[in-house]
DNA sequence: TGTTTTTCTTAATCTATTTCAATGTTTAGG
DNA sequence: CCTAAACATTGAAATAGATTAAGAAAAACA
């Protein structure tokens, strides 16, 4: 348990909102499965039932839907450290509306809507960690809904850049232009005039 | 238990998530309050550490934070059977930034930090019913966030409309603009163009 | 009831952002 | 290493929505 494996940071994530005996530990395990895949990899198309919520451990994904225009809007980008899934579908097992799709090739922990209500029967204390879990994404998504409504985008990109500063590194820029919510063109326009400023 | 008390339409929602004795319904009980506050109060302000989270079983109540500019935008309304707090105030017990005020007469079932702890400790069932709550505000939310990406306001206001028609009735105008994320004025002549064209 | 305050509308001007179109640059694959 | 594809930049023209200011209507109040 000591030595490093595939679960030590979704264990370190458990950890922290509740505590677990060392059995506890070994059938939590036991209802996960790790899976990997390459770059560009779809999870989850529109449509589909989500089976799953997916902690990831190495790699990048993003969380996107279609408007009708047929653009893609990004929700969010996942790195290491947090969970993708649609939950609403995940939690209804009803169709989604969202596609998952990997930026670079991923390590995944994904846990079944099965798998999840046998450790919620076994070990109750993970309906609070789940609960703490989604309190935590429902207030990063209310601030990110005051900042689309409060800030202009030059703002919001710096906002971006200062909190999200790996994600930058490794996401296009026309991505993060879709999870800004304005085009790839507009940004870029925002970068040029930032650089000739800080010049 | 069976004739109507003011507990009522709040145990129906709790009963629509999990099950629960007579003794679980009298001691969750035992850990709220019922308040009655007039038109235009204030139930929380930014600074202050919300100490609730209220069901409002009659009523109407704005969810609202000052932006940069010092203008008021609406997060949310609440009406009968939903739910108003500042999650994040409440369950980290840190100071907010939102304000939350009374549009009309309005009674609430609150309950308190200890309270809802306690409650957890008692009977862990309500940590599934508070984690299902947490999903469907975070759904909701997510739809209003995909929304505000891809409408222009004409049809967010639409929409709006169509959803919660109960709240266009009792709501001023002004305010719904707010929560569409534009201007009254904006949305006074997205109305007159929309009454030109059903004639 | 009349009066004050709040809410709603209208119109002119202004601005952030989009769209379109063209060009340049980087990346990935054969 | 070359070529195609994906990505990024730039500029001009168009538009959704903001701002300002004024007046009308409705609601609250005394």
């Amino acid at each position: 348990m000591t030595s490093p494996s595939v679960f030590t940071s979704l264990d370190a994530y458990v950890a922290r909102c509740i505590s677990l005996s060392e059995a506890d530990f070994a059938y939590f395990h036991a209802q996960l499965m790790v899976k990997h895949y390459k770059k560009k990899s779809r999870l989850l198309s529109a449509g589909e039932i989500c089976s799953f919520e997916g902690f990831i451990t190495k790699g990048c994904c993003r969380v996107y839907y279609l408007n009708e225009k047929g653009n893609e809007v990004d929700l969010y980008f996942g790195i290491e450290e947090w969970w993708v899934s649609d939950m609403a579908s995940f939690t209804q097992q009803k169709p989604s509306n969202l596609f998952i799709e990997t930026l670079e090739d991923t390590e995944l922990i994904i846990i079944s809507y099965e798998a999840k209500e046998r450790l919620f029967i076994r070990i109750p204390a993970f309906e609070r960690m789940f609960r703490l879990m989604v309190q935590r994404t429902h207030e990063t998504l209310m601030k990110r809904l005051i900042s689309s409504f409060s800030e202009p985008a030059e703002e919001r990109y710096l906002s971006f850049v200062a909190k999200y500063p790996s994600i930058v590194q490794r996401v296009p820029q026309h991505l993060i232009a879709a999870y800004l919510g304005i085009t790839p063109e507009f940004l870029s326009k925002i970068r040029s005039k930032l650089k000739a400023k800080n010049l």
